[in-house]
Parts: C-alpha cells; sequence; structure tokens
DNA sequence: GCAAAAGTGTTGGCGTTACACCCATGA
DNA sequence: TCATGGGTGTAACGCCAACACTTTTGC
C-alpha cells in the first residue's frame, strides 16, 4: 500500500497574520495585491503549501519571503475550510499569527511584495474571509495575553516596563494602573535587569529589562491575569 | 481565472479525539482497525475529507457514523501536517474534540465499527501522530476546563453538582472540596433547578440542575477558575 | 524650580480556602 | 440509629485595585 486510492485532493493555503507594534497601536502587515485575483484589494500574505513542505516551514518561509525575517514567533490558529471561501477554487487555508517587532524587519522585502503596516483601527476590508481572520487572530492575542505574560516578540530585546504596559493598552485598548501593572510583572520574576537606562526618555529614564527565556518556557503556564475579570467578559 | 495552475493538492483527513464521561473516568472512544493500513492496531476515528464538504460538516459526518449521534459539541483543534505522518501518503489531519455523554451513543454502530471507550489510563498506543493528538486534545480540555464552566456536554441533560464535581476530579486527577465547588458554581448563575431530585442516590439525593444554554453562551468568557492556580503551573 | 514620567508604599475590599456543622436517606 | 453523602455557614488569609508619595530628568 504505497497510497489512499479514490480520494479528493485539495489546495492548501497559508495565511499569516503579522502583528506588530509601534510603541503606540498594534498594526498588522497587509499586502496590496498586485497579482490575481482580487489584483488591487488587499488581503494577508500568504502562499501555497507545497509537497514536500510541513506546514510550520510553509509558514516560516512565506514571513521570510516578506520580512526577510527568520525565528520569528508563528502559532498556528487555526484551518479554513468552507467550501466557498476562495471564489477562485475550494482552498483551505491554514492560519498563522505572527508577532514581529515593527523595527526589526526588512523593509526593501515588504516593499517589494507591495505591504504596508496598518494600524488596526484603520484596517480597510480584506479579501475572502481575511477579516474573519483577522479578528479571530486578535480574540486569541487578546485571550492570550490575558493569561499570559505575552507580547515580548512585539518589542525590541531590551526593553522597559512602561513599554510593555503601553503594549498591553494597545491590545485591550484600556488604560492600565502604572503601578499595579510593573509590581504584578515584577512579581513573575520573568523580568531580568540589564542594568541599562532607557536614553530616550526626556524626563525619567526607565530600566530596561530583558525577558528570562528560560522561565518563560518553563513557566508560561503559571496562569496570571493582567486585564481585570471585568474586561474579559 | 476559474482555478490555480501548477499548485499541488493534498490528502485531508479528519481525526476524531472522543471524549465521554462514565461517573467515574475519562474515556476515549477508539477504533481497533479492521482495515489497511495499521489493520489490528487501535486508532482514533477519522476519514477524509470529501470535494463538496466543509471540514466542520466533514467532522459531523464521521461522528455520526460511528456514534449515532448528530448534534454533539465538537471542537476543531488544530491541523497536523508533517509530510511524514502517515507512512502511506502524506496525509494531512485536521483534529477535532468531540464531547459526548456515554450513556447517550448508539451502541450497534460503535460495535460494528470496532470501537470501544477506554479510560484515558488505559489507552493502548495508537498508530502515527494518534497519541500526540490526544496529549493535546486532554490539555485543550484542562486549559479549557480550568477558565471555562465546561464539561456539560459529558453529562446527561439533568445533573447534580456533584456528578460535575467528579468530572472535574477526573479531568484534573485531583480531589476537589465539595463545598467550594458547589459555592462557586452556583455564584455563576449557570445553573437551573429543575426541583427533582438525583433518584439513582443510596442516601441523601442531590438535586438535579439543568444548564441556563443562553446564559452559558453569553457568558463563556466571564473567566472563572476552578481550579487552584497552583494545578495551572 | 517645575512639569512629566518612573519607581515605591499603604490600604481596604473581595474572593478563595479550609474548616465545622446540619440535613436527608436507607439499611 | 448509624453511616454515608449532600447542603449551608463562617473565619482567616491573600491578592489586587485604588490611591499618595518620592525620585529622576530636561528645560
Amino acid at each position: 500500500m504505497n497510497h489512499y486510492a479514490n480520494q479528493t485532493r485539495l489546495l492548501v493555503a497559508i495565511d499569516c497574520i503579522i502583528f506588530g507594534f509601534d510603541g503606540q497601536e498594534i498594526k498588522l502587515l497587509l499586502i496590496k495585491r498586485n497579482f490575481e485575483p482580487e489584483q488591487g484589494k488587499w488581503s494577508l500574505m500568504g502562499g501555497f503549501v507545497k509537497e514536500d513542505e510541513d506546514l510550520d516551514v510553509s509558514a516560516s518561509r512565506i514571513l521570510y519571503e516578506l520580512t526577510g525575517l527568520t525565528n520569528i514567533y508563528v502559532e498556528q490558529v487555526q484551518i479554513f475550510g468552507n467550501v466557498r471561501r476562495d471564489p477562485v477554487e475550494r482552498t483551505l487555508s491554514v492560519m498563522y499569527f505572527a508577532l514581529i517587532n515593527i523595527a526589526d524587519h526588512d523593509t526593501d522585502a515588504v516593499r517589494s511584495h507591495n505591504a504596508s503596516w496598518i494600524s488596526l483601527s484603520q484596517k480597510p476590508n480584506l479579501i475572502f474571509d481575511h477579516d474573519e481572520m483577522v479578528a479571530i487572530a486578535m480574540d486569541r492575542l487578546r485571550y492570550k495575553a490575558a493569561l499570559h505574560p505575552l507580547g515580548f516578540e512585539l518589542l525590541p530585546e531590551k526593553f522597559t516596563i512602561p513599554q510593555l504596559q503601553k503594549l498591553y493598552e494597545a491590545v485591550y485598548n484600556i488604560p492600565l494602573d502604572r503601578r499595579n501593572f510593573s509590581r504584578k510583572l515584577l512579581s513573575t520574576g520573568l523580568l531580568q535587569e540589564t542594568g541599562e537606562k532607557d536614553e530616550n526618555s526626556a524626563t525619567k529614564k526607565a530600566m530596561l529589562y530583558r525577558l528570562n527565556q528560560d522561565r518563560y518556557q518553563s513557566r508560561f503556564n503559571a496562569f496570571w491575569n493582567f486585564v481585570p475579570d471585568s474586561m474579559l467578559v
């Protein structure tokens, strides 16, 4: 037995929801399509899965093509499989979400793909079911970030607590108390002091921290709420 | 443009992790394969996605074939896509988990598929990557049940609080305090009294409740911890 | 010195835990 | 009437939201 007979084979694509953070707002990396179908419209970055390519590898390849980055944080969210989701031909789509630091990426690669960073609040309508994908990815981000310390991938390697707070405020669109946020975060023991300070500040310079990767991996499931319960209803 | 040229098409299967509860233990519905490949070994229930079938429909069809049940609680977990996960031929597999009340299902359909309910503690090794799928599904169940009131699908329509407690104890393999469990649960307002009592008990008969479906839907994300934080590390 | 941002302390309320106690049932 | 399991009460503790105060920096 070396193959399954009489079974349908289907096209399988990857679509990437790429989140970035510029210090103020959550942004999405979107492309204005200069190819068919739906040329001229906005969509997520995507591509077809190849014959000999694991799904995760495929997602990483597509992200690399657009951003020039390897070792990005990616996470499979779900697969979309409605028969008529792609009007050209039935295509399944595995949705991945990625978190990257906007400052890191390769601007040439982005430009050559006709892509741009667009804030969530100004997102245009996207093709197919891509709007729904973005909504689901955002929900996932909120859900996870409410329970786990998340989002370090969206910041520089060395970051300050106020920067991380800004990120959380952007994710949930609410203000958080500076003092409580800081204490809760430090109590996790996830941050290592670098001894340096943020020179960009015009006033008191905040301490720069680095993520303790080992502890982050091992204690990821030590749940932890950054957001008041009332937010999550 | 009516199709995508020069792209690989792939086999896509569904595999179902079917959880049940018998009042004491969490069980899995597994089949002893009387067909190739891997005839004679144990596996999850599965099947190929058809040409004109949405993924969720495909999962429901496969569950119906085995259990005779419709309107089962199913949830897509993730897609497995490693190139060599199926030794016969590359096959992607979309993993679904289902929760059903063991007492409900169609025993003839189960028997004709050579399937059995097997407690997690006695699970045999399964084919391909199905062991990994079960582990991931169990993690998902634990994760969700820690945050949301979950598992009503595993119980009869009318159930007692002690029954639900037994379920939670089985999911986490830990004892829970009867009194605290009961109060926490009632405080959610998710349970409606039926006025009836459980006649099966030999001692004091517990009150039977019914799930308030509307409230359950709308407040699912009102997070809620049944399990001490220490369990979740 | 002043405004603006960062860091440290203190409090009260609320939810959770860990118990003791009472009730219903059948043998 | 006793054993078993179900239901209600409560006190201590800990966490967290809310808010006051101090420190650093540049103009």
